[in-house]
RNA sequence: GGGGGCGUGGUGUAGUGGUUCAACAUGCGGCCCUGUCAAGGCCGAGACCGCGGGUUCAAAUCCCGUCGCUCCCGCCA
């Protein structure tokens, strides 16, 4: 028999379904059960005369609850049911999967273990729908994203994950064994990124894992983690990417509000809202203006930097003036970005370069790249680096590559600022740091 | 890598020197209840208070170490 929805029962009444879902609760009466079957799609109460069937009654007193049943029975109007007026009345039940009692934690509890603890339960913890709604809004996001490069004309890549040789930095990977020899697993796609645009692909995207050897312990950092990049040919400066990254995350935005603005309401209470375009900017000179006048205190040694409380502070400053959850903090000195972010022509100790705030979490770094051979070297060699290594990523700057520019976004991160999550333990599906393989 | 906080039955908490300090909730087991609905009632099992050492007549409670978790900083997405 046909598989019904909960969410449908109410187009089937006086008929015979067949319902297939978790048990939430079992009310075992003297002569009634009460089970309440969930589904993706909602909760409802079936009716059991235990005198009817008696061995079904026991069967279903030895239920745990999380049991995974397939149940058969009639759909009747009962107005003294609280759950929707609605109840099966119970005709066969199939035991798919019985649930061991006691469960490690229970899942729909009004206080749960702590995080940690429900890690190690994963599967459990996802069982409630405020975690699987996570995951919808994530694959919607991703969809939109999806739908708005296409349209605008750009090519997926997958870049290689495993590496020869050490590129950005060295510091932050991790090494594995390739055979005989070392290889390395990327902490970033930017170097194939760059390669597409040697390669004339104009507008390519890559949403993909990447890997951080960062001993990172805070409510924010993965050693594994999705990147979201692009990467646009042929622009001006890094003006030209702000301006398709605004456009870009509005129209994701909009795609989730569409489908999902009052359930965001009901489980994250969150009066999700898609943000105007333009986003504010401000360049790091106005950023740190703004944070003398808070009285804001940057340490010293953060010279031409924000640190997280600069940046929350800034979100702070923006949403108060501006309404507004974004904000681009643009034009960041050489000192604190990697040397292959354009300089500014007429101030050389400027990058053409900016992060993306979201509610003051830095969820994007983006900028112009530098894509003159000469210019490159000559930025790598100021970085103290020595080209030998990096002589591969130079070589794409030799035969006729555009001036082109991108970001790379943390999709978690995105998704803790749209729904206010407060650990990005709770948007990711496996959490990996730098204490957690498993589960 | 540096700093702070926490660590009590399966789970969440209370208790912060002794005398009802090992409690409460939930979950689990049993019994009861004419249809319950966050079900209810009664009974029961379950923790040597993370681990090691120390102070004290006396430690879950104070001190030191250690491990685990967590948050902040560094680093970043």
């Amino acid at each position: 028999m046909e598989r019904t929805y909960i969410k449908d029962l109410k187009t089937k009444i006086g008929q015979q379904v067949t319902l297939k879902g978790w048990l939430q609760t079992l009310r075992d009466q003297k002569s009634m059960q009460f089970l309440i079957l969930r589904d993706k799609t909602g909760l409802v109460q079936i009716a059991h005369w235990k005198k009817g069937n008696l061995e079904l009654a026991e069967v279903i007193s030895a239920l745990g609850t999380e049991s995974a049943l397939t149940i058969t029975g009639k759909v009747v109007e009962n107005e003294v049911v609280k759950l929707g007026g609605i109840e099966i009345q119970l005709e066969s039940l199939t035991v798919e999967n019985n649930a061991e009692l006691p469960l490690p934690f229970e899942p729909f509890s009004d206080t749960l273990p702590d995080q940690d603890y429900r890690m190690e339960w994963r599967y459990l913890d996802l069982r409630r729908e405020r975690n699987r709604l996570i995951f919808e809004i994530q694959t919607c996001a991703e969809q939109a994203m999806r739908e708005y490069w296409i349209e605008n004309g750009f090519i997926e890549i997958h870049s290689p994950k495993i590496m020869g040789t050490p590129s950005e930095s060295g510091a932050e990977l991790f090494r594995v064994e390739y055979f005989d020899r070392t290889a390395y697993l990327a902490q970033s796609p930017q170097f194939y990124k760059q390669m597409a645009q040697a390669a004339g692909f104009e507008r390519i995207f890559e949403i993909g894992p990447v890997f951080r050897a960062d001993p990172s312990f805070t409510s924010r950092h993965m050693t594994e983690f999705t990147g979201v990049d692009f990467e646009i040919s042929w622009i001006e400066s890094h003006e030209d990417v702000m301006a398709f990254t605004e456009k870009w995350l509005a129209y994701v935005y909009q795609a989730i509000d569409a489908k999902f603005h009052d359930a965001i309401k009901e489980y994250f209470d969150v009066d999700f809202e898609v943000p105007s375009v333009p986003f504010p900017r401000l360049t790091m000179a106005e950023a740190y203006h703004i944070l003398k006048g808070m009285d804001y205190k940057l340490p010293p040694e953060r010279k031409g930097d924000l640190d997280p409380g600069a940046e929350r502070a800034i979100g702070e400053y923006i949403k108060q003036t501006f309404g507004h959850d974004f904000v681009f903090i643009k034009d960041w000195p050489f000192t604190v970005r990697p040397f292959y972010h354009m300089l500014h022509e007429d101030n050389p100790t400027l990058t053409k370069s900016f992060d993306l705030l979201g509610r003051g979490l830095e969820i994007t770094t983006g900028a112009q790249r530098e894509h003159r051979y000469e210019k490159l070297a000559r930025q790598a060699l100021d970085k103290g680096l020595t080209l030998e290594p990096i002589q591969n990523y130079l070589n794409f700057f030799r035969y006729g590559c555009p001036p082109h520019g991108g970001l790379g976004l943390g999709l978690s991160r995105l998704l803790m600022v749209m729904l206010n999550l407060p650990s990005i333990r709770d948007a990711v599906y496996l959490f990996r740091g730098p204490n957690r393989l498993e589960p």
